[in-house]
DNA sequence: CGCGATACCTGACTAAAGTCAGACATCATG
DNA sequence: CATGATGTCTGACTTTAGTCAGGTATCGCG
């Protein structure tokens, strides 16, 4: 009763039910679900065609019929891009832009109604973040982005928050030497998000210095996703991008109260070396030539 | 980025396509998935035809053809019941054994596929669990058992190790007065296991005494299971037992470790009384009149 | 300009799932 | 034993999703 495979099996059922209720609550505004399921991805942003097409895994006819029933009803108008004519683009109309609010009031009521039945949220919340991350696993992203941007800004504050839990003494930025953000842009260096779907899990930043080397920095990997391998992902990342960079020699500092990050330098070539900066915070040094 | 709804959706949205890649799967055996469905249930042991229509959701007619095309497969044989020639029973035949041996078998190959992505195992069976348990809480039966079967000792056997991990002297169940399995059955007592699907996830003790009152011992719900009330739901399903086999008071012994259990104690009607016996480990003595 | 490649559209088709009304045998009850 | 209720079956039908083979307009390139 407790094998592994049979709790992955229940969790499966439990989650088809579930799943299929969300499915048939989009039924209920009369349309069937290959349309609604159009409208949305129209909804949230992807106006090219064939890239809807694609993230929605149907054939070039179907979706053809599809946005012709969306257009009958009134909800959506399709133009041939102004790059190549052959591509088309479609955009919500006023009536569209009503049944897409309308759909994610449902999805959203949907989503309530199931954190409202129990008591303990945010629990449940982390164990769905958890299999979301591991189910997206293959679908992760590493996205190059302004280290000031939201997204980048988000990892850096759970970054610290972490630190702040796991170094006895707590953590304050304002005490460490916080890169420039243009440090971490090119051509000096370059800072990656590692995006699951909307959500950002993960992070690295590549600092640019006036030393003959640059500098790794604020690589996080969010609770919910560790055990994918990410943390090595955004190195190897990172490394890539300072070969792209005519960057010969890297060097990071780190703490012996994160012994996973250790143990990943350890592992991914770096090589301990003494101290190089009087940052207060850490106390292991590693530098890997590329 | 963050709002819980999101996080929700996030959710469905990959769970959905890793529940899609489970069905097709299903399909990699030249059947179509709703007669797959109906020959996984018969091999899982439900025979009624109307039961199995109930639990896939099914109208008696597309069932009735699913059988037929069953049968014609040579996978199934129905007979009509003995006590009632109206209900038919569906039973696998050896060719249909073996089929439902390779869905079993494509089934947990898809399961240990998905754990074999991630490295914390333990981990992401724990966020199912809770998930599974969450999503299913309204299906959660409780059901009386014999407190020596399989689904008692199991329940039994997390009860005590919690018990090891929460007191901090440790617990040893020899040191503890433990009650006769005769005192926890019909007509003396009873003892009730909370099923979700097929996982004992919670249980409670009704134990009868020669001393004019009965004790509740060995409420445990399970981790993944609190904040679903099932406690209380326990509580009160002895509670209408102890009525039924017409108790009238009630007692039992806790220890201060366990605050959530004398919280729930204190709001459901229990009153605190002086300690009633010599066991070393309570510390807390509740009583509570019918 | 001509030509193959590309993006989308249309028509014809199929499979699967499901609905509904009525037929038929059996059951429980007065 | 008549009667209405129940469980199953059958035939006729619909909806949805999806496939496939052309058809048409447009693009990039020699």
């Amino acid at each position: 009763m407790l094998d592994p495979a049979s709790r992955v099996r229940r969790f499966n059922r439990a989650v088809t039910s579930a799943v299929g209720a969300l499915d048939s609550s989009f039924l209920g505004r009369g349309r069937p679900l290959g349309a609604a399921r159009v409208l949305n991805a129209i909804g949230h942003g992807r106006s090219d065609v064939a890239e809807i097409r694609d993230y929605l895994g149907l054939d070039s006819g179907l979706m053809s019929r599809l946005l012709r029933s969306l257009e009958d009803e009134g909800l959506i108008e399709t133009t041939a891009r102004e790059d190549d004519a052959r591509r088309r683009m479609a955009t919500l109309t006023r009536a569209g832009r009503r049944e897409f609010t309308a759909y994610e009031a449902l999805s959203n009521a949907q989503a309530e109604g199931l954190l409202a039945q129990h008591s303990q949220r945010e629990a449940l919340l982390a164990a769905m973040d958890l299999i979301a991350s591991a189910l997206t696993r293959e679908r992760v992203t590493l996205e190059e982005m302004d280290p000031r941007c939201e997204q980048a800004r988000y990892c850096l504050g759970e970054y610290y928050a972490e630190l702040g839990r796991r170094f006895s003494q707590g953590f304050d930025v304002s005490l460490s030497r916080g890169p420039d953000a243009k440090d971490m842009r090119r051509p000096r260096g370059t800072f990656l998000v590692a995006m699951s779907d909307t959500l950002p899990i993960g992070c690295v930043g590549l600092k640019g210095t006036d030393h003959g080397y640059a500098e790794i920095k604020r690589l996080w990997v969010a609770p919910a996703a560790r055990g994918l391998q990410l943390g090595r992902r955004l190195m190897d990342g990172a490394e890539s991008a300072a070969r792209e960079l005519g960057i010969a020699l890297l060097r990071l500092d780190t703490n012996s109260a994160l012994p996973e990050a250790g143990r990943l330098y350890r592992s991914t070539g770096w090589r301990e070396i003494p101290r190089f900066n009087d940052d207060p915070y850490p106390d292991l040094f590693f530098e890997k030539r590329l």
